[in-house]
DNA sequence: CGTTAATCGAGACGGTACGTCCTGTCTTCGG
DNA sequence: CCGAAGACAGGACGTACCGTCTCGATTAACG
């Protein structure tokens, strides 16, 4: 067995031509289309066909199998296709700018890579190489969360006893744990990231501005 | 079709008997430790088969859908049953307090409940019900963790504009994501608990504790 | 008609006593009438279910199997509760009666016993000891048929040399599978059974009568 | 929901190729050979099970619904290939051919065919299109034994007033039931081909041949 | 410019599990 | 003890997908 599942990316290391037929690109956007269609649909990932997702796309089920050796790379595969919406802007408070990079991610409850997601994590949990793929994926909005709390530690807006890891942990995990699952009906009506931030921050919030700068 | 499901909590609405034999106490148990079994030893949530339970448990298919309406049900159920240890015991300081309550949390990757409930998550988002039964599970220790702040804030041994629930949160969510999804690989040889726990000090950890307040 | 319908256990034709609650005679009645109504009302006989007498009669399973060992034995007995119809009654010239007594075999098919005996055929042909019950159930009408057979070779209407079981089965057959199974195109409007009898006259029907007599 | 099931004849409309594996020959013989094993090893017909075929044909369930709609006419058609005999060889004198067309019919239950008939009697009863198919393939026989009777009567061996369907029917029709079904204990020991035949001569067997009439 | 070889769609293949139904047995209750 | 109700273990039903395979028909680039 020695397949070569392409997975999107493909980057054909060599100039060596395979010889054939070469696959066709618009069966790619077709399956990958018509995967996150039936996600979007309401199909809960687990009961995703490959049977639906060929008749749908028009493909043969050998096409999907030839190019994604399972479903949850397929599923993957789609759900890194519609990540790439622009991360936040940064602005003119680490506080403000904060917020504005937490906000999104406790509002993924309402969009479909916030349904599509939870149904995931079983995958992500027994599967490392998929988890480290899917974070890769997550990686630029988490360093740029990362260096704005390094920003906010040097001018003094939060505590100095921060471990940015941690910090960073802290403001992201529960609203990441509110939007994806359940939660909590006690923070319903809360502003989460800003109630979060002012935690961290070296001054209590509404008390006097930091000293300097 | 009028079929009553009981699913456990069996609250036997009056004193009228149901005629018939009734349901076997065995044929329960047999089927809860038959599913925990299969579970623990490596079986994919999503691919754990009624079939399968049937026959380890030595029981007919019937008998299982007599009592549970789907798979997703019988598997809250046995991890229910499962969830009863004793959450931790309160000592001196609420530091200490906190950090008890929060490492078992941090631990569960390693205990079958936390190889289990991450492929539950899917199904607790779209549930909104099972959702809900989930989450009276684990009320006694989330209570327990809101009493020890709310002890921290008057003691002055936390900052005093904690928010209970929000400090909770804070605590819990990033110890359950690294727990139960693969997590942060920088966050691996960290003490968690005592990270976060220090954060939300009102002095910060090793300093002079707080000027009187 | 005298039916025993203890099947098996049998024998409460004694003086001896049960003890307890004695059967209830209509819960007899109820499950043969049900067993009927269902084949009549086209159910097919292998598909007959004892669940759907039981609730049809609106009596417990274990009533029936209490009474009956198994479905076949049910069928029979409900079968032969209603085979009771008198037979035809003998009047002057031989060839008359054999076709008065010939006539209605040939039309069991419109009647609710030819819907259910062909069903029975695979039964009967596997277990000898219901076969002999069931010809006992029609061994009257059989004995009949061949007493007039007797009568027709001594009076003389009849060929001599007519082995009287070989002129019964060569009479009844062709009637029973005509009745029974599809049967042929071919005879559908034809009268078999004085076509059949004045074959085996000793003078060709329409030639001058028997000489003396 | 448009599927075909060929079912045998396999009337390729037109020249139109059927895109798509086409269906394996090795699987249709695979599965009629082992619903043949089934029946013929003792398993009663209504017992049979599209279960236990597919796992003797080593052939999966939907190979079999794929093309027989229902376990009815998997068995009918497993009979049919089974049927192909040639049957006998006409020879000298009427009398001797018709004994020896009609002698196997009487042997039937000692063939597997025997075996299988009975049972299949329910289906053919209610299912008027399934008759009609057994019934063709009968039909050889049948147009035989005709051919005979017709040629009989015109040598003036057979009586003069025969009906051939009539005759033919008498002559078929106590040997079927008598095959088939348990049959006449009477009947056990006679050479019932013979003695019906002769009954139908012109002249009694062994009486001296008809007076040229 | 015809080979060659991998692609495409379609759909059959041997399987597994589904959730339902029925079997014949058992176990309880109330009469 | 009987009758009803219904749970029990078992097993077949017919369906839906799994992941693999085999078709005839396209496509390219290579020779």
């Amino acid at each position: 067995m020695d397949v070569t599942i392409t997975t999107g990316t493909g980057a054909t290391d060599q100039d060596r031509k395979t010889p054939g037929r070469p696959r066709s690109a618009r069966a790619d956007e077709a399956i990958i289309e018509a995967t996150l269609d039936l996600l979007a649909s309401g199909t809960p990932v687990e009961a995703l066909s490959i049977e639906a997702v060929a008749a749908r796309a028009g493909v043969g089920k050998a096409t999907i199998y030839r190019r994604w050796a399972n479903k949850e790379q397929l599923i993957v595969d789609a759900v890194a296709s519609i990540k790439g919406e622009a991360p936040a802007i940064v602005g003119t408070s680490v506080r403000d700018d904060l917020i504005a990079l937490l906000r999104p991610i406790g509002q993924m409850r309402k969009n479909r890579f916030g349904m599509i997601m939870p149904c995931l994590l079983g995958e992500l949990r027994r599967n490392p190489e998929l988890a480290r793929s899917y974070s890769k994926l997550t990686e630029p909005r988490r360093e740029l969360l990362r260096e704005v709390i390094r920003r906010g530690i040097s001018t003094g807006e939060l505590r100095a006893d921060l471990d940015v890891e941690v910090a960073a942990a802290m403001l992201t995990a529960p609203l990441i744990l509110q939007g994806m699952i359940a939660g909590n009906p006690a923070l319903e009506g809360v502003d989460l990231p800003a109630k979060m931030v002012d935690l961290l921050l070296a001054t209590p919030a509404g008390a006097a501005p930091p000293p300097a700068n």
